[in-house]
DNA sequence: TCGGACTTGCAACGGGGTTGCAGAATATTT
DNA sequence: AAATATTCTGCAACCCCGTTGCAAGTCCGA
C-alpha cells in the first residue's frame, strides 16, 4: 500500500484513493487494461471522467504507456522507472485471439529495422496476434 | 477508371459510384486514410453510414487493411492481391509525427521475432513513428 | 425489361473520449 | 492545528466514432 503512495510520490502526484486504486489494478491484473476494465473495475467508486484523467496523468508522467490493439487503445505499467521527459519503449506487444489478454513481452525487444534514407525513426509499436501459452 | 470497375469485379463487389470514389480515392492518395479522410473528401457526396460500410466490405473482401495507429484507425491499399480468404501484410507502416501522414512501407518486412515457449503468432504489426523524408 | 438481390440514406443509438466549472480533497505554510 | 493555495473529483454537456434496422433505390443477370 505504501508502495502504491511512494510510486506517485516520486511522480510527483498527490495520493488520492483513485489513483492508488488504478494504479493497483494495473500491479494486480498484469494484462493490458482499456479505460472499459478499469470502469468495470471501479466504476462504482469513480466517475468515468475522472478515470481518463488519471490515465492521461499516469501516460504524461510515465506511469504508464499506451498499447497499440486493433480493437482500442490499452495501457501497460512502464517496467523500468520512465519519468515525464523519458518515455521510452522497445518492447513487443502480444496479444491473444482465444482470451483476448495483451501483454508486454518485456524482454524481448523490437529487432532493428533498416528504413531507407531520410526516415528519422523515433518510436516502435510491434503487435503480434496469435494464441498465448495460457490458451494453447 | 475502367480499372476501378475491374477492381470491384474481381472481388465480387456491385459497382456503385460511391465504391468507385472511395477506390480511386485511396489510390490517389497514397497514404493510410481514415474514415474521416475520406468523409471529408466524399462526405458530400454520400452518407457517412454508406462509407464506412464501404470500408467495411472492402476489408472484408481484401481491397484494403487496418493500419494501427496511436490515435485512431487507418486504411490502406493491399498492395498484392489479398482475397476474402487470404490477407496477409507483413510490411511496417511508418507514421511522421511531422505531417501527421501514416504509409505503407511495402518494401520492409518485419524482422523475425523469436517467442518464447507457447506463444503461437499470426499476425504482426508493426507502427514505427518518426520524421518522413518530405518534412526532414 | 423484369425481378430478386444488393446497396444506400435516414434515423437512432451506444460507446469513447474531452471540456468547463463548482465543490471537495490534498499539501503546505504558519 | 488552522488557513491557504493548489490540485483533484464529479457532474453536465458535448462531439466523434462506429453500428444497426428499415424503407427506398439501384444494379445485374435472366
Amino acid at each position: 500500500m505504501d508502495q502504491l503512495r511512494e510510486t506517485l510520490k516520486v511522480h510527483h502526484l498527490r495520493t488520492t484513493t483513485c489513483r492508488e486504486d488504478v494504479l493497483s489494478t494495473f500491479i494486480n491484473r498484469k494484462n493490458a487494461l482499456s479505460h472499459g476494465d478499469l470502469e468495470g473495475e471501479l466504476g462504482e467508486n469513480y466517475d468515468r471522467v475522472t478515470i481518463y484523467r488519471t490515465l492521461k496523468t499516469f501516460l504524461e508522467k510515465g506511469i504508464i504507456h499506451k498499447v497499440l490493439d486493433d480493437e482500442g487503445l490499452r495501457y501497460a505499467l512502464c517496467s523500468h522507472s520512465c519519468s515525464e521527459e523519458k518515455h521510452q519503449h522497445d518492447h513487443i506487444h502480444f496479444k491473444c485471439s482465444s482470451c483476448g489478454e495483451t501483454n508486454c513481452l518485456e524482454n524481448l525487444h523490437i529487432p532493428a529495422v533498416q528504413l531507407p534514407e531520410g526516415y528519422h525513426p523515433e518510436h516502435f509499436n510491434l503487435l503480434i496476434q496469435g494464441v498465448c501459452p495460457k490458451c494453447n
